[in-house]
DNA sequence: TTGAAAGCGCTAACAT
DNA sequence: ATGTTAGCGCTTTCAA
């Protein structure tokens, strides 16, 4: 691990390197950024890059170039595994390219998204990807007037077009619903999402749209609003299950919240699946992990991450590539929290 | 919302503002920099940079000055809650001083770590927080060596002197350990962490410390080991409760843990804490968000983060400052989970 | 294909 | 206190 240089690696610049490799600084440019450069030089150049170690300086190729070889992200919490699973994908495709993450977190701060965005597209970053944007609307215009890169993952339900990656959470909607039908399930509760985010509407409308499709009757009475959050949905849970004709399957908009639903039927000795069936959304890793298993429909998360990164690199390049919204397929995992009801209530 | 100068603020440097404040370029830099310019002239420049929207361009800022104002922050994984926490401490500190915060996520990927510090280190940010490292000797020497300025959040056990923010985890586990004895418990169960990280250690050690001062045995069958996450802990658990004397209390190292040891106890139809207490470590949310809610050894996970940003700006301003070790307080936060055994086991 | 020269926006000597 | 002059390390003209 000795270096064979007695300076240290960070202050070998293209100049070393040229003068090593016996070319012109200019030439070392080319070989970084795969210009024409003929063989041979090329060759030594390479290699005086590798014996002394060289890395390029960031800060430098930002200020000649005008590229910063950052994107930015932003989120509000780093906490649900949703956040990290959208990081991985992200991140394998910022790797294949080599460009570097900058974080931008709100922690849930009100006019902390906005203010980042303001100071962000102006420096430092070459594109900016947004997740689960709130009050997006504030911002969203300012981007796309000035041509700034940007993509927001997971969000729907805005007046005007805007570049994005989401999932068929309507589909994935029906889908569950539509599961627990054919399981035989007549009467299936419904905890929603946060209703003012797109996803979690879709979702509703998907549950309604199944039970549309069945024939069946749409109850309001089974529909109770949470947020995403365990607690919630535990109250949600509870309420559901005080009624006089209480739900024989639960479809949660989250694996979050549908974990707080087992919670409140446990603790009223209730047992999953056996007494009442329990579908997820997301298919977090903990969705695996928990006894029984959770039955969820799966969001392609990492699969969203890479998507995104790769659509905002197209904006990077080409700032008037068309304005694209592409959505990925969602898909029911089968596990143990679902099974026929214990005594049908058909007539 | 609408420019006031027709070409858009990104584009404004410090020579605009020279112009319109009618100062040389040099006297901008300098008020930008709080260094002496006289009041009337500083006005006029604040005036001049506030009418044209300026921005200050952080490649050139750091290209001319050396400093990237930007940190880098590495860690394996977003979805643990764990890392929120911390982040959302550094952010604050990073936002008094208006530094950036650059994310680099291993994803738990072999080697990544190594390659990241390296890479890392010589480019872009000015110092570098290592939250949870592993494999940080393979580096740690080169940081230290090269005087790169870095601190290490939560991780003991290291043969040499690094500069690091932690708890005090054995004590943490010395104080579970003796409230479940205070309570009256004699057979206390105990789920590790991953003991190749120095806090896991740390909190089984409080745990035999406990016991010994108390004048109880250990019982190695009492002890198993975990990795800190929820499948492992739930496979302890059980474990445990198929001993000829089962433990009528299970300390686990971590609140998810303890999570695992609440489906494992519940999967055998025994109530929580009737039938057996739990005690977790960490106080992530969901510990006061299950039910019972859990009590736990509280980890002052943002306070750590910020600590450690502290710190780290000091090594940036002054990189001879000498090699601290910082040690925050846990504390015991009673909640449900804990009663006094059902049947004592006393003579 | 290659080298020389200019300049990205800024900070930090250096003068005055 | 202020202006002038050099660069920081690189990309990108422009010639050759």
């Amino acid at each position: 691990m000795m270096q064979k240089s007695p300076i240290s690696p960070q202050d070998i610049t293209i100049y070393d390197v040229a003068r090593e490799a016996g070319v012109s600084y200019s030439t070392v440019s080319r070989v970084i950024n795969n210009k024409g450069v003929s063989a041979d030089k090329r060759e030594r150049v390479l290699r005086a890059m590798a014996e002394l170690g060289y890395v390029a300086n960031l800060q430098a190729r930002s200020l000649a170039g005008g590229k910063s070889h950052i994107i930015g992200l932003l989120v509000h919490s780093l906490s649900i595994e949703y956040f990290d699973e959208i990081a991985r994908g992200v991140d394998d495709e910022l790797a294949a390219i080599s460009y570097d993450l900058m974080l931008y977190t709100t922690h849930r701060r009100k006019g902390r998204e906005s203010a980042y965005v303001a100071k962000v597209t102006r420096n430092l970053v070459d594109g900016l990807l947004l997740v689960l944007p709130r009050n997006a609307e504030a911002y969203l215009q300012a981007l796309g007037h000035r041509r700034f890169p940007h993509v927001l993952v997971d969000h729907q339900g805005l007046g005007f077009d805007v570049p994005s990656v989401g999932a068929t959470n309507q589909q994935g909607g029906y889908d569950g619903t539509s599961y627990l039908i054919t399981l035989g399930h007549r009467r299936i509760g419904f905890i929603t999402g946060d209703l003012t985010l797109g996803c979690a509407r879709d979702r509703l409308a998907g549950y309604h749209e199944a039970l549309s499709d069945a024939g069946l009757p749409a109850d309001p009475a089974l529909i109770c609003e949470g947020n995403f959050l365990q607690p919630q949905a535990f109250s949600c849970a509870n309420e559901l299950l005080n009624l006089a004709e209480p739900p024989t399957a639960i479809f949660a908009s989250n694996d979050v919240s549908a974990f707080g639903v087992m919670e409140a039927v446990r603790n009223r000795g209730l047992r999953i699946p056996d007494d009442i069936s329990i579908l997820g959304f997301d298919d977090i890793s903990q969705a695996a992990q928990v006894h029984p298993s959770l039955t969820t429909v799966r969001q392609p998360l990492a699969e969203m991450g890479r998507a995104a990164a790769r659509l905002l690199f197209t904006y990077i390049n080409q700032p008037d590539a068309a304005i694209k919204q592409i959505v990925l397929p969602t898909e029911l995992i089968i596990r143990q929290s679902c099974q026929p009801p214990a005594k049908s209530t058909l007539a």
